[in-house]
RNA sequence: GCCCACGUAGCUCAGUCGGUAGAGCGCAUCCUUGGUAAGGAUGAGGUCACCAGUUCAAUCCUGGUCGUGGGCUCCA
């Protein structure tokens, strides 16, 4: 028998442990100390995680992974998930198990039931998944073969596992993790047993079809989170609840904003007086953005003949996303999904040169597109929006500056709504349903991430994800709640140049074919305003606010002074309303507080015998008294500088 | 579209183990004329989402339809 080889083990501190072969994460972290080991829930080898019991055979860099590490998250909640298909196993036998893996902040699990867990249900798994961690049950890998594994599964009766592994490559080596009475196929790294789980709680259950395919089964989830304390389940927790607070569908019905229907139309969003004047101011600045850069303003009708929409490609392409077509006059029409088309009209409608270009043609177009009634919500996704949209149609030599344009543009833009955190994606070619040649697809990728490396942006990559006309820049911003939201889109179109065959003449007197950006800014403007909602919970800049003032007389005797100091408002337009009610002023008060109004202008007898106006600013209160000229210049000033 | 849950006054929600319903807010009228987040009284509001079925009787039970919510898939 030959010596226990040794070797050395490098930790991230830099100090460096000779061991014998075969020592384990966990025997170096108990060496160290009790606590430290009590704490570590895995461990990274040569920059790979694995469990603790992993055995060291060659000299390796050791990170022991505790709960305070950034990978711990997801291996706990791994494991958690393991826990709730063990107690899963138990209470309801018959189920079988599928997927369940950590995903951000939850995880879940898939399981094939008869009949689908209720919300009670939950609280027993719950109470099962307690005593599963409290018995302290040691989780362990366990390495097979691929067909040692199938026939483990088939005679466990879990034929999703075996239709898993069937899928894995042959000659891979699998691994099971066992904890008590189950075994369940996984990857790991897991914690060492389940009482390191600290803090747990099962969220909600969902209907999730096998391998997420709509023509597989449907399978009952049910999501959950993992904490390694009480105190962050907790912190969580409120999260969500905050997040419920913030709910724009809520916020909008109580702030008067919009609403969405049965009578008109599911995914259809009626705008009330308040939530339409939201918009105006919206789109008042949008507006004005785009001609200070050179575009030009084009308005186009809600349908068009299927002609053009043949000619497009939609009607290859994207017709399972439009409404079916209505006959007039014996001609077919379609209700647009995008404006694109449209503007192409437009730019056909003369011979361009190449002095013209770039054309930048910007429209708040409202499409419709039908989107299956299970994904509707809220503002967040409708059938009917109008979207920001513009087209840039340029020379190949304009490409890169305009994209750069572009891309700055949107940052700028947005940013004037309190939004400074964003994340970019390239989203390339779609695997199946895309028009064009291959090179044209690399040649305009190359573009859009040429733009933003010399910007530099920092972008991922969303492989797939293009249209299905071309490659395209998303941006998704972060909110208050730290939640990204899809909104800035630049697609790069080869597509529609090409058939609807647009030309310029270029230089040298021939005729080109000229590129086409398709981009808008906030996506679409519902969607925006339902975001802008939840980060500002309606409590909207002044520059935004429907109603910007109310002005309150004390009592009836002022009403009169009141309405007199309100046409100034409105000479100003500061857009406000007068509470003639016969409330206190405390009542109108509260009613301008809860309904967000930023100021309150009121006059008593005190001001309306100097013809003075009290000022009280939402949130902070009375800021004293004021000349009638003098309130207008602050409420003036804080708008202007927004 | 699919799975599950839900749908009661303008809003938020009680309630009826089958006998056609109630609160608070809001609204109207009257009293009060107020000093920085709710003054008081009275009153009007509901085919209990819709359509069938079971029943002497359905808001309640059953089935279907529509809508909403949580997800899947998709996406601005």
């Amino acid at each position: 028998m030959s010596p226990i080889q040794k070797i050395t083990v490098t930790l991230p501190d830099g100090a460096q442990l000779t061991v014998d072969s075969g020592t384990t994460a966990a025997d170096i972290a108990r060496s160290i100390s009790e606590g430290l080991y009590q704490n570590t829930l895995a461990a990274k080898v040569n920059e790979q995680l694995v469990d603790i019991y992993f055995p060291l055979t060659i000299d390796s860099s050791l990170e022991l992974i505790t709960y305070q590490s950034p990978e711990a998250r997801e291996i706990l909640l791994h494991s958690t998930s393991h826990v709730m298909a063990q107690a899963v196993k138990q209470l309801f036998p018959e189920a079988k198990v599928t997927i369940g893996p950590a995903i951000e902040n939850r995880f879940y699990y898939d399981f094939d039931v008869e009949t689908p867990f209720t919300e009670g249900d939950l609280s027993k798994i719950e109470k099962r998944m307690q005593e599963i961690i409290d018995q302290d049950i040691p989780i362990r890998r366990q390495e097979f073969t691929r067909n040692e594994l199938i026939e483990k599964f088939k005679k466990m009766g879990e034929t999703y596992k075996v239709e898993i592994i069937e899928s894995i490559d042959e000659g891979e080596v699998l691994s099971v993790y066992i904890q008590g009475d189950f075994t369940d196929l996984c990857r790991g790294p897991h914690i060492p047993s389940t009482g390191k789980i600290k803090a747990f709680k099962l969220l909600n259950t969902a209907g999730a079809y096998w391998r997420g395919d709509s023509r597989n089964k449907m399978l009952t989830r049910i999501y959950g989170t993992s904490f390694p304390s009480k105190k962050e389940l907790k912190k969580y927790l409120n999260f969500l609840e905050e997040a419920k607070r913030r709910d724009h569908r809520k916020i909008g019905k109580s702030l008067e904003l919009f609403e969405i229907n049965e009578q008109v139309g599911p995914g259809l969003v009626i705008w009330y007086p308040r939530g339409a004047t939201l918009l105006q101011a919206i789109k008042d600045y949008w507006i004005k953005e785009h001609l200070d850069r050179g575009y030009e303003l084009v308005q186009t009708p809600h349908i068009g003949k299927s002609n053009l929409w043949e000619t497009s490609g939609h009607l290859d392409f994207y017709r399972d996303s439009m409404f079916d077509s209505m006959k007039i006059e014996g001609d077919e029409y379609f209700i647009k999904p995008m404006n694109c088309p449209f503007h192409i009209q437009i730019y056909k409608a003369k011979t361009r040169s190449y002095r013209d270009l770039p054309i930048k043609y910007a429209e708040l177009g409202t499409v419709y597109r039908y989107e299956l009634s299970g994904v509707l919500h809220g503002l967040m996704r409708v059938r009917g929006f109008t979207q920001d949209d513009a087209h840039i149609i340029c020379t190949p030599e304009q490409l890169n500056e305009e994209i750069m344009k572009l891309v700055q543009f949107s940052f700028d833009f947005i940013r004037k709504f309190g939004f400074n955190e964003f994340e970019v994606y390239v989203a390339t070619k779609p695997k199946d349903k895309y028009v064009g040649d291959v090179d044209m697809w690399e040649e305009a990728t190359g573009a859009l991430k040429y733009a933003l490396d010399k910007l530099g942006v920092q972008y991922s990559l969303d492989e797939g994800g293009g249209a299905f006309y071309g490659p395209k820049i998303d941006i998704k911003i972060r909110d208050a709640l730290n939640r990204s939201w899809q909104c800035t889109t630049i697609q790069f179109d080869f597509n529609l140049s090409e058939r609807f065959k647009m030309e310029y003449i270029s230089s040298d007197n021939t005729k080109k074919q000229p590129y086409m950006i398709h981009r808008a800014i906030m996506g679409s403007l519902e969607r925006f305003v339902g975001v802008l909602i939840e980060n500002t919970v309606g409590d909207f800049p002044v520059w935004l606010a429907p109603v910007q003032a109310v002005v309150i007389p004390i009592s009836e005797h002022q009403n009169e002074i009141a309405a007199e100091f309100q046409q100034l408002l409105k000479r100003h337009s500061i857009r406000s309303e007068l509470n003639l009610k016969s409330d206190t002023m405390g009542a109108k008060i509260r009613e301008a507080e809860l309904m967000k109004i930023p100021y309150m202008f009121i006059i008593g007898e005190r001001e309306a015998k100097d013809k003075k106006v009290s000022i009280r600013r939402r949130k902070s209160g009375d800021k004293g008294v004021f000349s009638w000229d003098e309130a207008i210049k602050i409420i003036e000033t804080e708008i202007v500088q927004q």
